[in-house]
DNA sequence: TGCTGACATGTCACCATTGACATGTCGCGG
DNA sequence: CCGCGACATGTCAATGGTGACATGTCAGCA
């Protein structure tokens, strides 16, 4: 299971309650990896401790528990990293869309593509903002991180969009070909 | 459920059966956007023939059953793609491995990080040259859809190519300074 | 003719995940 | 000091997907 590793994952970097890595999920890792919710977060926790993963190092204020990974933990984790790159399975409704909308007609798919086009032209505008803004982060502190997950996004965004451009380019030069 | 979504853009794109179907989950469509085995693709098939989204149009030897959609199909197809495209859950293990690297000591990652970027390269080198031998097919055609995936995987692995690299070069910059 | 491999569809038990529901704590502003 | 919102963890029924198992057909080849 990666959710498995995704835990070990942030907790290796830092340790964190499971309400913590609750909202790690909500941000760039739900976004562009791998989601989960607390009622999955949690339990999974309660088996990696009892597996001996990871620990309770410190317990805090309204029952909250603090997590680290134990050095077995870092191990599964690293043998994890290093073992083949099985053929992952890939679940995203956003391509899923994206390809499925040349089973529409020509005219409702330049609709969609343009959509596509300006909301990911926005969405890397934004991320590149954010980018300068914290030029000066460390690549191995906790806030690596969100580094990474933004650089990774903002290459993204860049991906689809010239992908929707080729698209549109493509669909009218065929458009205007079967006019005449 | 978006497995219904993707059968009905399959089967609007050009009618096929179950085990076409199956074929077409183990190309493109499920490496970039949404995979699903044989023993979820054929129930739901049954379950949209109940609804009325598909029909039987063709029985053929062996039992084989070609499905295509109805024009309520074709409705329904058409408003979940122009509905407000919601948060779409993503589950990616690939981009996950990519992003918990940073949670390994920088040498690990390193060589980790070189592995990414010349395995892109190289998927990158070879769909551009299946790509130009395709160039002349129209964008509507039921062979337009691996023309989408073609140029999206292109510039997937460009990305993320481009991430590795952005990656190699920041940490090793970091391991110099951390040096002297 | 018999074998093999691709074609073709199906069931079912198991597992992970989700969404609804539940419960309680702490800090802060009014 | 009261109430609200964020903090913090949990259960459980329902759902959806996977892998193992099952069955049979047809074409081509030895």
């Amino acid at each position: 299971m990666s959710l498995t590793h995704a835990l070990l994952g942030l907790l290796a970097v830092r340790p964190s309650s499971g309400y913590e890595l609750t909202k790690s999920f909500e941000g760039d890792l739900g976004r562009y990896a791998w989601q989960a919710g607390h009622t999955s977060i949690y339990p999974e926790l309660n088996r990696l401790a009892e597996r001996g993963l990871v620990e309770v190092t410190h317990e805090g204020a309204r029952g909250s528990r603090t997590y680290a990974v134990t050095p077995e933990g870092r191990a599964e984790l690293r043998e994890w990293l290093f073992a083949p790159p099985r053929a992952g399975r890939v679940r995203n409704e956003q391509v899923l869309r994206m390809f499925l909308i040349s089973a529409l007609d020509p005219k409702d798919a330049l609709i969609l593509l343009r959509g596509i086009a300006e909301r990911t032209r926005e969405g890397a505008d934004e991320l590149r903002r954010i980018r300068v803004e914290n030029d000066d982060v460390p690549f191995t502190s906790p806030e690596g991180f969100g580094l990474l997950a933004a650089e990774f996004g903002v290459r993204q965004y860049d991906a689809v969009h010239s992908w929707a451009v080729w698209a549109i380019e493509r669909l009218e030069k065929e458009l205007a070909r079967a006019q005449t």
